[in-house]
RNA sequence: GGUGACAUAGCCAAGUGGUAAGGCAAGGGUCUGCAAAACCCUCAUUCCCCGGUUCAAAUCCGGGUGUCACCUCCA
């Protein structure tokens, strides 16, 4: 399998160190707010490619981090504790709002069908490796106490910038306002290990430390959650593109330092979902939550669907045309899955040659717009639906759009709207009942019985008039407010 | 200002030197009393621009332009 490696920008053939094993790792939520649909874009492909990896038959473990110490606030918001504020806007503690946004969080991953990883670790609960780890680092040199907080000392490193070619002079230092320059840090990209000042005064976790009660900085917890549960070698490393620098740039001076060689080689980044003004946010516009859009009637494996279709390295543009667009796309496919009967045998050089496609899709840089290609491919192929059944539900287990469960459920739901023997079936979509509308119904069906079109016609009219469409369907009708 | 990624039809996109996949939308048709659904057909002489290499370039090279992201104690 080939990957594009930010460390490398190129696209490299996926190594492990252990062969066959996997040792994968994620940035996790940060758990003061709900996540938005851009945020979980990062999760969904992340999580078809771990299901993609074990689908080429690696064993893998996954661990993530849940951010639950607090951290600045982001976007247009500043200086304030985001933990704090998140739990001061709800009057509850800052744990509590940690436990209610974790569990959230896992909720819209259901949803989307994400699988919780193999190891979900909070960073609060590891404090003592992290002391463990910046005591080293002190030790040897590769960090320096300034100001009253541990800091790194990235001038000790031979080469700190992996994912760019920055020049230190050039880069700008406060670009956001509101964040003044910390006069502790020897050079311009040390990062703080531990906190023992912060301008956070109200900080409402602090721990006791070597170097006094505190709190620990916001690269460590990745480094020390990984390197617990993965080892001292990881395969894999995985977040969203913002976090390449100074995150992940960071995590492995300090992991690299600490362990005295090489750490992960290969890392992975998701582009942002992207609106019409940039890159979604959740202080921006509005704030497009998976509870949002199930509010509107969309499906969130929708949603996942328009993932898909597009590159995990591509920025994605979300509209809500756009998420139609897709939605209805989706529902075709899911039509046309559950017309196909469950009969005959699985023709074996058939399903071998499409899962060989599939694999090649998957395998180029995780290509998932061309692995739903080849969904489509085996919809069209010559070949038996058994065969194509047993095709559709192998690649679902890696896409994870739940199709044979949906297309059982779209079969069902059509087997329930099918006409007792000679009569007439009035459905609503919605489940609504309304006796009214359906004695309306009832009429027309009895006016075009009658052949009398013009009535049939009059009391559509009349129903569209009210909000309400009526489609014929074989031995009934079916309706719905629009 | 610096750094990185991306740029293919109305939209989402495939394509990794051999003459532009697929999906959605749109248009036409079959079917239906009319609609809807379903099915069939049509839909980029051209891949952001300008040069170069080559028998051959969307693909390789050089130079531009545009969009997005990052440069904080953001994760």
């Amino acid at each position: 399998m080939y990957l594009y490696n930010s460390a490398t920008h190129k696209k490299d053939e996926f190594v492990t160190h252990t062969p066959g094993h996997v040792e994968m790792y994620t940035c996790g939520p940060t758990v003061y707010h709900f996540a938005h649909i851009g945020n979980l874009r990062s999760y969904i492909m992340e999580d078809v490619l771990e299901k993609y990896l074990r689908y080429a038959g690696y064993d893998v473990n996954r661990v993530m981090n849940i951010t639950d110490v607090g951290h600045l606030t982001s976007d247009a918001d500043e200086g304030e504790d985001k933990m704090l504020k998140g739990a001061k806007r709800e009057h509850k503690t800052v744990m509590e709002i940690a436990q209610f946004y974790t569990d959230a969080f896992f909720e819209d991953c259901c949803k989307l069908n994400i699988k919780r990883p193999d190891i979900v670790q909070p960073a609060t609960g590891l404090i003592d490796d992290y002391i463990k780890i910046i005591t080293k680092l002190l030790d040897t040199g590769y960090a320096y106490q300034a100001g009253g907080n541990i800091y790194f000392d990235t001038s000790k490193l031979e080469r700190y910038y992996i994912f760019n070619d920055h020049n230190e002079e050039d880069l700008a230092v406060g670009v956001r306002e509101g964040v003044e320059e910390d006069t502790n840090k020897r050079n311009k990209n040390d990062f703080v290990l531990w906190f023992t000042k912060s301008k956070f005064e109200d900080q409402a976790l602090k721990w006791d430390s070597p170097w006094g009660e505190g709190y620990p900085g916001w690269h460590i917890e990745c480094s020390g959650i990984s390197m617990k549960f993965n080892g001292e070698y990881l395969d894999l490393h995985c977040g969203g593109v913002d976090n390449a620098f100074p995150h992940h740039t960071n995590e492995i001076a300090q992991s690299e330092s600490y362990l005295g060689h090489p750490w992960c080689p290969q890392w992975f980044h998701v582009a942002h979902l992207n609106t019409n003004d940039g890159k979604m946010s959740k202080s921006k516009g509005e704030f497009l939550t998976v509870s949002l859009l199930e509010s509107k009637g969309y499906d969130p494996l929708a949603y996942r669907f328009f993932c898909l279709q597009s590159h995990y390295r591509k920025g994605l543009l979300f509209s809500w045309e756009n998420l139609d667009n897709a939605t209805v796309a989706f529902n075709k496919l899911l039509t046309r899955i559950a017309a196909l009967k469950d009969e005959g045998d699985v023709e074996q050089a058939v399903f071998d040659e499409y899962k060989a496609k599939f694999m090649k899709a998957m395998d180029n840089d995780l290509n998932t717009s061309m692995g739903v290609t080849v969904l489509y491919d085996v919809l069209k192929a010559k070949t038996n639906d058994k065969t194509k059944l047993a095709l559709l539900d192998s690649f679902d287990s890696v896409l994870g759009l739940k199709l044979l469960e949906k297309a059982a459920e779209l079969r069902g739901k059509q087997a329930a709207a099918a006409p007792a023997a000679g009569g007439f079936t009035v459905i609503s979509e919605s489940g609504e009942e309304d006796a009214a509308v359906e004695q309306l119904i009832r009429d027309r069906a009895d006016a075009k019985k009658a052949k009398n079109f013009a009535e049939a016609d009059r009391i559509r009219d009349e129903l569209k008039a009210q909000g309400i469409e009526v489609t014929d369907v074989p031995g009934g009708a079916k309706w719905k407010r629009v």
